[in-house]
DNA sequence: ATTCGTATTATGTATGACATAATAAAAATA
DNA sequence: TATTTTTATTATGTCATACATAATACGAAT
């Protein structure tokens, strides 16, 4: 074993700081003690009496897992254990204007892989009151002129619904926190102007499918309702 | 305007902590004088005294930011900002064993979604040495046989390698961080044991595809080949 | 039984001090 | 002069203590 690999190990076990440290320790003992969501951890005072390091240390270990969402703290109550929320966290960071023009457009292009890509669990979970309510929404579906500005609002809708049909509910999540970002992209001149605005398949036409047709068909069928991003991206 | 309504707005202004505030504020002045990646900002003392709050305060609101991977701290250079990294902060949160099975099972989920999704990305931008690498890979795939256990690491390099075709940083990433997921899903009790494990088309039938066929045809089969997942799941 | 006020308490914030590691400056060496 | 070694500096990391604040519990008053 070489001198460096050495050292690397050394690092591996002692690398970060204090409140690395104490990070991870306070995750274990949760895990160890196996707390349920809504038990009480004990106090901020006690816990560096335990671990042996100073109020300030556990306070930004605690903070760190507040962000995590692993716990909430209240006042007088103390800290208490929470089901972490996978996209709750990134939700502050998918600030778009802090975000660099790549990633953006990355998160743009994530959005048609998962449309795309959701048509089975769509298929196999859709209920007839979800059918309903697509309908419903399609019913309001603005005129299909070759180039008009799509009405946003229906679009979240029609989107937002087939989202929550996969009961996926952290896929959910995460479409609910990119929104901000489409919004930011279109207006950005991140991508190119649409030069033709066409609707080669219309939401109704993907009811239809959802109704009478199969998984591979919507897929494809997305894929062309799409077609104006993709469109944007490839040009 | 109801009272609901005026509390509601009341907290809407006023809610949050002192480092709530701060941390907006920080954020926005780092946007304000559209400070660059690499360049250093005030020292916190500077910062508690601009801002008029202790340096407590500005430490945990620093500290916040730099969980968003928004700067780097290092010990007499100071404060640097840094490129915010969108999944940087989820990959400590997806610790596998803070995360609740609902939560788990959606993850596993969104893989196979993003999977299927990515084909008319990977088309668009595969390069001829993409083409060699995959059959490379390919090459060494195990035999296969009606009922085996997958070479865990050779499925991680086949479809690590499509998720690099697709050129999206933010989804490579994504990938990289479900990993542990799909790890301790497998291996945990989280889904229906397989019962006929077979492959319906192969990591070289996906190739040929790629090279000969259609994005369509390539998503087809890609479903084809998550079968055994799918049937994990919905079965 | 309900409302109101008061005491308690755990987190939130402020302050001051020292430790530590990375850097810069100075000194020593070749 | 160029390079290494030593020293000094400095901004963050950690600690300790005190007080503010808001949520809760509890008792008093209605």
């Amino acid at each position: 074993m070489s001198v460096d690999t050495i050292i690397e190990n050394l690092r591996s076990v002692d690398t970060g700081s204090l409140v690395d440290r104490v990070e991870s320790r306070l995750i274990e003992l949760l895990q160890e003690k196996k707390m349920q969501v809504g038990d009480s951890i004990p106090k901020e005072i006690e816990l560096a009496d335990a671990l042996g390091v100073s109020r300030t240390v556990i306070r930004e270990a605690l903070l760190r897992l507040r962000m995590m969402g692993l716990i909430e703290t209240k006042k007088k109550k103390g800290t208490v254990i929470t089901s972490p929320d996978l996209f709750g966290i990134m939700g502050k960071t998918l600030n778009p204007h802090v975000l660099d023009q790549d990633t953006l457009r990355d998160i743009f292009e994530i959005r048609l892989v998962l449309e795309i890509g959701m048509a089975d669990f769509i298929f196999q979970r859709i209920t007839p009151d979800d059918l309903k309510d697509l309908k419903k929404i399609v019913s309001h579906e603005p005129k299909v002129t070759d180039r008009h500005l799509f009405n946003i609002e229906h679009e979240i809708a029609f989107h937002g619904k087939l989202y929550e049909i996969t009961r996926n509910k952290a896929m959910k999540k995460f479409q609910k926190m990119l929104l901000p970002v489409f919004d930011y992209v279109h207006k950005s001149g991140l991508l190119k102007k649409q030069t033709h605005l066409r609707t080669f398949v219309s939401h109704k036409g993907l009811v239809e499918i959802l109704e009478k047709g199969t998984p591979e068909q919507f897929r494809n069928a997305m894929r062309m309702h799409l077609e104006n991003h993709f469109d944007r991206i490839f040009s």
